[in-house]
DNA sequence: TTAATTTGTTGATTTACATCAATATTTGCC
DNA sequence: GGCAAATATTGATGTAAATCAACAAATTAA
């Protein structure tokens, strides 16, 4: 696989400019291909911050441990990530769930305070910090890019973090609209990661998630087609738990 | 006041390389004065961004509602700016608080989506978004100022997000230390804000932060000197708490 | 296919924190 | 200073969600 081929998933660069899909015809068995767009220039300076080709991950294969330099910055191509803190008692929080397209790990410290996980089988594309430090001081646009980045993340994790108080019923809306919007607001949305993962994220236990999956259901607010496949029947009044 | 002249309060620009401490000899009732700084050029061209002098605010005061376009952005002078959200049923959520010299409210939609209020009487500058950006694109120094405050913002938030599935020993613990080190690692701990303010960052009652506060003291871990007063007697006993 | 393992559901009980209530302390104002 | 209002503390009771427990469904392995 060539250095500047980067396996696609659907909507993998969602919302960015930065990374263009190409459709590959050359024999590779990935589905498509990525390459860095915005003319050649871009293309051929970012591309030297690759590490090298995306990397695969299993499911809950560890991509960064806690306390990693940070050295190392990465795109979710496919798949689904996950960004936990793990405690002495063994209790786990995820602070964020990243979908393909999205650039995390981005970071003023020396080390990586979270750890980084695949939720779900997932490809995932390093970029060297330094590397890419030096680039955006040369391109605006990828100045711009790593600061819509961050700032996109901000957004949700402020989002995310309005749930500190909040009822289970409230939490588990919010993550179905929110996972929703940014997997695939139209099909049915099948929930890529354990309902353990979900409970992790809400700071619910697994228990309490179903429960209140179940009572949404109830409610005709959502439908089950199975535990992993859930259709949004009434997003208005989902919504409307959040207010 | 000078269109440049920014009142100061200690350690405002803590962090920070763009703004620079100018002791000011002026006739100005201020205790000091703050420049743009970076030779000359951003501070003639950064100063255009500013909408006019800080503005001064009454504890409790609104700087932006919710919803209001975000045409500006800040940077807290002197005080404690707080950032909620308030909900149908009355109940509040403070997603955070910012200390002298934050930049805050960067954001990539077009409205903010947090209203801003003084926690303490503070001064705020102004910042126009879209000369702040026409600068950035122009000034290296200016783009990277704004990248690391994002991701400064972003690393406070995301250690507070932990925060969502934890007792509240720990969150209460997680608060000091984090207050302490950002007001003033060494002197006893004056508590700007009120307990309400801090029940609604934490997700707590206010009976539940003075009893958890009540039981710190007990444990040694804190003194009260008054109720708003507090010395961390054992930090890394507080720090403990955490893991 | 069946067996084994993982993941998810539902019920019974416990618990940490919210809420309600009363009092104490601090702050601001005349 | 002394009074009023706001803020904080402490106690009694209620409740949403955790935990404990048993079972069911789905996935993986054989």
């Amino acid at each position: 696989m060539s250095e500047i081929e980067v396996v696609k998933a659907s909507k993998a660069a969602k919302g960015h400019r930065l990374f263009h899909k190409v459709v590959s015809g050359s024999g590779s068995s990935l589905p498509g291909a990525f390459i860095l767009e915005d003319g050649q220039k871009l293309a051929k300076r970012a591309v030297l911050s690759v590490r090298r080709g995306p990397i695969r991950y299993r499911r809950n294969g560890t991509i960064v441990y806690e306390g990693d330099p940070a050295d190392y910055i990465f795109m979710v191509v496919d798949g689904i990530v996950r960004r936990c803190k793990t405690f002495q008692n063994g209790t786990r929080a995820i602070v964020a769930f990243h979908t393909p397209g999205e650039l995390f790990g981005w970071t003023d410290e020396v080390k990586h305070a979270l750890s980084t996980e695949a939720a779900t089988d997932a490809l995932v594309l390093f970029f060297k910090r330094s590397a890419l430090l030096s680039v955006a001081a040369r391109e605006q646009k990828v100045a711009n890019f790593l600061l819509t980045s961050t700032t996109g993340e901000l957004r949700r994790i402020q989002e995310h973090s309005l749930l500190i108080n909040r009822s289970a019923k409230c939490r588990v809306a919010s993550f179905l609209l929110d996972l929703s919007a940014r997997i695939d607001e139209m099909s049915d949305l099948d929930l890529p990661m354990s309902h353990q993962d979900i409970a992790d994220h809400l700071g619910l236990s697994i228990e309490t998630v179903s429960r209140t999956i179940t009572e949404l259901e109830r409610a005709c607010l959502i439908e089950r087609l199975s535990a992993r496949t859930i259709v949004l029947r009434n997003r208005a009044a989902l919504a409307r738990i959040l207010n």
